[in-house]
DNA sequence: ACAAAAGTGTTGACCGTACACCCATGT
DNA sequence: ACATGGGTGTACGGTCAACACTTTTGT
């Protein structure tokens, strides 16, 4: 070892956004801490990092024990690291956010590990500093939401106008105008119309979308910009 | 103690842009790294964290030791954690991002400490993942030069609507238009016309303004949101 | 036939952008 | 008087926001 200087323990916290297509709110998905102090408190999903073991590795690894869930957006976000932010000892901790498509399947994994889903605006007392990790979140949400595409994240790869709205409805916490909202998505000629039509909500049918992300990355790539300003 | 996990090293860097009003054009401020591995190469000036020391305290350490400057804008960015970035052991590593205003005495006390100031785009070869860092912040710069008023930070409290611009031009690198500038930026209300005049650079002489910070503040605490989308 | 959700266009206001000349002053 | 940088206004096009009715189909 080449440094000689103090070392600390560095945690992840995982703040996992999902979307309820049935409720039509967003969830957060919480756990009971296992470890003292505050064992048996609602908290953020997360674990330590191993010695050899990279800060996004760490991530994945517990979304994935949570949720049984790969290969789904998630990024870094911010590092909280007041000295005593935890009365159990020095811990650094590294906050990333993932979004997921909620359905049943994620309710029961969860299940298993103690965790749960909570609306977004109806959430427990949470430990340490976690309440101030899904504010800043809830920002970000928001914030990227008009930036970039990850409305889709949240959806199935199917999905229908109509949901779509919703969803950006549940977002921004107001209702979109309609019209506005199809004239503007479907300009960015990001998205991809079906044959298909999903009856379940209506007698007429709304039609079925894909996200074109092949198309988005090369455009990115170009250097194009989301604008989603609904 | 009550965890028992795996410690890691944990270190602070600071990207510092200083704006050279002289010069127009950003600077980076890099030092001569002291320890091995890498020894005497060009880095961004950073430390380890104390065990007992807040991150955004090593932080401001970090950035009054190189620049003998305290209480300005400095901001978390991001973290990078690959458990091989640093083959000089394990280190999990917060960068910060700091903004001021570039004098000589800031040059002077930069070089007590082996630090430089650099253009921002004639950077030595970095070490480690550095550049990776500087990348992310010029990103960011330009970023928040549309949505906050960052630019105010890296100009004296006086400045002049000329110099105000060039230093747009440098952020944004290009020419921006002079009278679309001044409509923008005079049409939000923050600047505050003094009566004097700065001749240093034409016999007519520009007016100079000051930023009003107080009203920016109160104002964004009511929702207020700054789009200076030059 | 009717209920319930899906789908569709237009207009006015505002904002961003492009562009060229006069002003004040020191030398 | 002239050279140098500081300061100003307008017109066009595009984008955003507000707004209400028709279509489809299962019951």
């Amino acid at each position: 070892m080449t440094y000689n200087h103090p070392k600390l323990l560095v945690a992840i916290d995982c703040l996992v956004f999902g979307y309820d297509i049935k409720e039509n709110n967003l969830k957060v998905l919480l756990f009971q801490r296992k470890v003292d102090p505050f064992a048996g408190s609602w908290s953020l999903i997360g674990d330590f990092v191993n010695e050899d073991e990279n800060l996004s590795d760490g991530a994945k690894r517990v979304l994935e024990k949570f949720t049984g869930l790969k290969n789904v957006f998630l990024e870094q976000l911010a590092t909280y690291g007041k000295a005593d932010r935890d009365p159990g000892g020095r811990v650094v901790s590294i906050l990333y956010w993932s979004l997921i498509k909620l359905d049943d399947l994620h309710r029961d994994i969860a299940n298993e590990h103690g965790a749960k889903w909570f609306d977004l605006n109806k959430l427990p007392e949470l430990v340490l500093d976690h309440q101030d990790m899904i504010t800043l979140g809830a920002r970000q949400l928001i914030q990227n939401a008009k930036t970039r595409p990850i409305g889709f994240e949240l959806l199935a790869e199917e999905f229908t106008l109509p949901q779509l709205k919703q969803l950006y409805d549940a977002i921004y916490g107001k209702i979109i105008d309609d019209r506005n909202f199809r004239k503007k998505i479907l300009s960015t000629d990001l998205l991809i119309k079906t044959e298909k039509k999903d009856k379940s909500t209506s007698k007429k049918g709304a039609f079925v979308y894909r996200f074109d992300a092949e198309k988005y990355d090369y455009l990115r790539n170009q250097g194009y910009h989301l604008d989603l300003n609904v």
